[in-house]
RNA sequence: GGUCCCUUCGUCUAUCGGUUAGGACAUCUGGUUUUCAACCAGGGAAGAGGGGUUCGACUCCCCUAGGGACUGCCA
């Protein structure tokens, strides 16, 4: 059997981090048996779904390299054959029409509500209340349930899956392990408006079922809808799929991740925080998921790796200074050009003069692995793109005093002989001048940092004297060294 | 309220009845050094609490506490 996974995202917003990872899990497990990894698009509800949010998601998808093998499904076209399943199902007796109206189900939530905070008022309630609570929290069961109960002339119906009355369903779940629950504590649940449209619930088994799904991997929020769903497979005499739910993500304080915390976007991740998508991959397969100590896994080795039975069931929390080291791992092995290009696209980068460019261009190499993230790259790479005169921190200033003036001035000339303006060059020049003065590089060392970076962040001094290129290095000398000599 | 799930260092996790409870990130100390970073060496840091079962429990069972999910003609 070739397995056929799915992430069916509903585009009320953007594509969650939450979301990435369980589209993650499914697209690996999808790659990892040699199966098919589908994309569904849900959204039957045409009040919050947009297409922006469609064009974010399969953005935020395609970025993170998990694109679907087939063009996305979009569940609202759909609808015919999801009613076409509720009348079967009502033909087969597992599902019935009911007239029980939209206010009179609000009625009662709202009577149960009424109780319940009554309960917490007056910390207890008087017996025909109490009673009256326990049947009103009860699952729903409709009057019409019973095929001998004659609908009202020409009332409007929903179409309401018929629960067994007694036994237990059960749940066989990767994550989750298996689980049962008493059918008389799930309720008759509508599978068609009275509008005739599909609810969840039936649309996503049945196009589940239609799209040949094998392994559903979603979140766990979901865990307790699929004794819900299990019903509909059931009725229809459908194989059910293999389910896998896998725990949310947390913030960092452990409370459910929401906009509170921050990041939440995937696009947030890229756009903003820098992160690279292998790293993001990486870092995400491990939130919940382990093979022994491992902690780099690339995608070859993810693909190989990966199973179901490795998830983790507790949530995990978000951790930006794992992901960052993750990231940084990930920032060395990156194409120079790639991550150049990267870089220069964020705004915090633009305006830079076409030297400055090319000398960062250069210097990627040196700068990406100091970087954890592109977010922070300006900063590592300040010394390069800082303009003269050059801002000396406080710490940077005490360096420059007489003596280390007189140092500059001497050393000035002896680098300007240079015909060679290489790192080995550099170095062998520094070298020599610190021999024919009998000093050690302590004594040029940090003056020559000091008026060169201006205490901004940067390699060995000698690389720095390399990657400013010979007119920018004596410029920023003849800054501080002149009027000495 | 009901049903279901979760709980190992600060964080992510290993362990699947017998380990000095391991690794990674973070953190601290020392080293190297021309800054920061990197790097090297080292340190501290955990089984929520309470009962069982067992020769032996982080591991199995129960209770408590804390967290979460669901309980819509939303998805």
């Amino acid at each position: 059997m070739t397995v056929v996974t799915r992430f069916a995202p509903s585009p009320t917003g953007y594509l969650h981090i939450g979301g990435a990872r369980t589209a993650l899990f499914s697209w690996l497990f999808a790659r990892a048996k040699g199966g098919k990894f589908l994309l569904r698009i849900e959204d039957t509800d045409k009040e919050r779904s947009t297409q922006p949010a469609i064009d974010a998601i399969i953005d935020g998808l395609s970025w993170l390299g998990l694109g679907g093998d087939e063009p996305p499904l979009l569940q609202s076209t759909r609808a015919d054959r999801h009613a076409e399943v509720a009348h079967e199902l009502v033909k087969r007796g597992a599902a019935y029409h009911c007239a029980v109206t939209a206010e009179e189900l609000q009625a009662r939530r709202d009577e149960a509500e009424r109780l319940q905070k009554k309960k917490a008022a007056e910390s207890h309630l008087s017996h025909a209340d109490a009673e009256r609570m326990a049947d009103l929290m009860r699952p729903f069961r409709s009057p019409y349930r019973d095929p001998m109960m004659p609908l009202p002339e020409g009332a409007s119906t929903v179409v309401r899956l018929r629960m067994p009355d007694h036994g237990d369903l059960t749940v066989p779940d990767h994550v989750q392990g298996t689980v049962s629950r008493a059918y008389a504590d799930l309720d008759d649940l509508i599978i068609l408006r009275s509008d005739g449209t599909p609810t969840y619930m039936l649309a996503v088994v049945v196009d589940d079922h239609d799209m040949g799904i094998t392994h559903v991997i979603r979140g766990d929020d979901h865990f307790l809808n699929t004794f819900r769903q299990l019903p509909i497979y059931l009725g229809m005499e459908w194989r059910t799929p293999d389910y896998s739910h896998v725990p949310l993500i947390h913030g960092p304080d452990g409370k459910k991740l929401s906009k509170r915390h921050g990041a939440t976007a995937v696009d947030e991740y890229r756009d903003v925080l820098g992160y690279l998508p292998e790293a993001m991959r990486n870092y995400l397969l491990r939130l919940g998921w382990s093979h022994g100590d491992d902690e780099i896994i690339p995608d070859g080795k993810a693909i190989e790796w990966f199973d179901l039975d490795g998830l983790n069931k507790a949530p995990s929390r978000l951790d930006f200074a794992k992901l960052d080291s993750v990231n940084k791992h990930y920032m060395a092995l990156a194409d120079d050009e790639r991550l150049f290009g990267l870089w220069t696209s964020r705004p915090e980068s633009q305006g830079l003069s076409d030297e400055v460019s090319q000398r960062i261009r250069a210097a990627m190499p040196h700068l990406k692995t100091r970087a954890a993230n592109l977010a922070t790259f300006g900063e590592a790479a300040r010394f390069l793109t800082d303009l003269r005169p050059i801002q000396l921190t406080d710490k940077a200033k005490a360096q420059v005093n007489a003596e280390a003036r007189i140092r500059l001035a001497a050393l000035l000339p002896a680098l300007e002989a240079l015909t060679e303006w290489s790192e080995p060059a550099i170095k062998q020049e520094l070298d020599q001048f610190c021999a024919q003065n009998g000093i050690s590089m302590g004594k040029i060392g940090p003056v020559l940092r000091a008026i060169l970076t201006g205490g901004a962040p940067a390699p060995d001094i000698t690389l720095v004297l390399a990657l400013l290129g010979r007119n920018e290095a004596f410029a920023r000398i003849k800054d501080f060294a002149h009027g000495v000599s």
